[in-house]
DNA sequence: AATGAATGAGTCTTCATTCAT
DNA sequence: GATGAATGAAGACTCATTCAT
């Protein structure tokens, strides 16, 4: 007697999982280059199983990238939807990042890596690009409505925005490279606002 | 007639010197999955010519990494030396930091890699980390001295090194990723420098 | 209740007898190189019970093989103990290989796959050679006698039974190929008889 | 010193004809299915090496396709200008292709097997199509017009090239898979000629 | 009897490295 | 000193086959 289609798609739905987890950790670990095989075998299923999930490594890289744009959206969304003025939307909007980049270390780190490697297809390269460019306009706005109030310093905005994204993106690469500073050090947002302070 | 001995050598200088420049702007681009072939090519010169001269290719990302490593010991000599305040010292630090950032980028660039690959050998990791860390204890030194003076705020001393040292990590990512933006909108040290003020 | 040990019987033929129709057709349309997953799926049933009829996919094409094999004895069975002169039996022999050839094409290129296969084993290999050597023999026997009677020309018996032969196998081979032509163009036997005409 | 550019191209040009002659061989006694292993292995040569002169199996197998038509391409070009009647001609072609057929075996063999192969590209398998479709017609018009002139027999043309047809492909068959009868008994074209007798 | 998830051996392909010239 | 042909050890991927349910 065969397993209810309920029990099967419950154990797919596992399966598929657990792989997803080995290959984020594996792929943080190691970078892209990692091996099916290390996946597999950190996902304690046999390399062919994996397969069967993904049809091939892209994908399952991609599927990965696709869950890491997925969590930085909500920020996005919530921050539009602020009410206060710039100054208090950009204290929100640094923070939720750290939080965010807190939570989902091993997403920014891949995303990062893929966005180096050749082999990301060129559709989500875009879509990496395109979300990286929504937050850096979003933050571009709020500097400027910010500058207008006199809540942010007069310096060049573009400037900026570079600094805060840098910031940000180092912290996601010392996350992996030095886990203990990082959560030993992990910054007080405040101290990352004081560069827009005037 | 044989060439001397001497435009022999400088004849070897020049050819290592050629692979080595190749290496370290294929590997900018590339990454360090880029292949031997990729060198070559990029130096005009034949694959087994590199070997000539490189044992093999982790000798070649030995090598290169020991140039970073090089480029960035002389900023530490001189600002131990250096005379004034430790904020004083703490500006010079910062600002030569992005000089020498803007100027060796693909350097910076290689260690990022170099530390996120598993390949790198354990004393390699070992020297850029050790490396790190007299950067890391020089800005912390220095980052206490000026809380003493006052001249610098007063977090927790760890939180502020942590952030100053992703913030320039985040810029050399950035100048690989978006070399356009990075270039256009080089931040002025004044900005960084604005979180370390009371 | 269970079932009667007749009915599951019957469900039991059928089955296999369904895996063997869809493994033919889908041998014949892909080559021997379709795997256990496409023949699964062409007879809506899944993979596993495949193995519980045939222990592997060589036990899966030895049976079609037998079945072919089957298909041909029963014409040679026939020819044999036909009346009349050899002239007259010929053409009840290419007429009715002509009639099997139409009716059973996916086994004649079955046929023709499995002794291009390395994988098919020797017996078999031995089997389909010997059942070609008795239609061969017969044949020749025919053509010989053919030629003794003046029914037949005086060519090379040899080569008369090379050329029908190929003929044969070749029609086999357009049926796969072009069925369409194959079925519009299905040639008279009088055609191919021309040959051994004196 | 490094060996001259005319010495290189030499040896290039000998290593690519041995691999490819291998291929054919291989090919033909095994299938399509035969590895790179198997290739490699008959041609005194590592894999890799292999894969420096062709970029895949597929490429393998396209360039033996294409020498393959380009064997045949003669036959049809010197048919097309020979003088004299149809039923003269019709003896020159079916003669011509039988020479042709007992010379190139292995590449008739190979383009049996790739029409059967699913992973033949598309483009390939239109070449392949429309030399045997050029061929099919240049049959198919000399017995029409052998027909008006009496010399050709009065059934169905497409039938008579049917049959022709499948009598040179199935001697291509016989000749891989029984090369000793192919070779002792190969047939007089006068034979299959004798199907065309009106 | 039946399912389909899981495995692992085998194949294609790439690339660091060596070697003959 | 220099070349580039050649090798072989991985790594990605497929598929026949087994197994838990």
């Amino acid at each position: 007697m065969p397993r209810t289609a309920q029990a099967n798609q419950r154990l797919r739905d596992a399966q598929r999982a657990k792989i997803l987890d080995a290959a984020r950790t594996v792929f943080a670990q190691q970078g892209l280059a990692a091996t099916m095989a290390d996946i597999a075998a950190a996902a304690h299923v046999s390399q062919g199983l994996a397969y069967r999930y993904f049809a091939n490594k892209q994908a399952l890289v991609n599927e990965l990238l696709e869950q890491a744009t997925q969590s930085r959206l909500a920020i996005l969304q919530r921050i539009r939807e602020l009410p206060g003025s710039p100054g208090k939307r950009l204290q929100v909007l640094v923070s939720k990042s750290l939080d965010n980049l807190h939570e989902h270390r091993e997403f920014y780190q891949l995303t990062v890596q893929a966005l180096h490697d050749a082999a990301t297809p060129d559709h989500l390269r875009d879509l990496l690009r395109q979300q990286a460019r929504t937050y850096h306009d979003v933050l571009r706005q709020l500097i400027i409505a910010g500058q207008a109030t006199g809540e942010v310093a007069t310096d060049d905005p573009d400037q900026l925005v570079l600094v805060i994204t840098a910031c940000l993106n180092g912290l996601s690469s010392l996350a992996m490279r030095n886990p203990a500073q990082f959560h030993e050090h992990f910054p007080e947002a405040g101290i990352i606002l004081r560069m827009l302070k005037p």
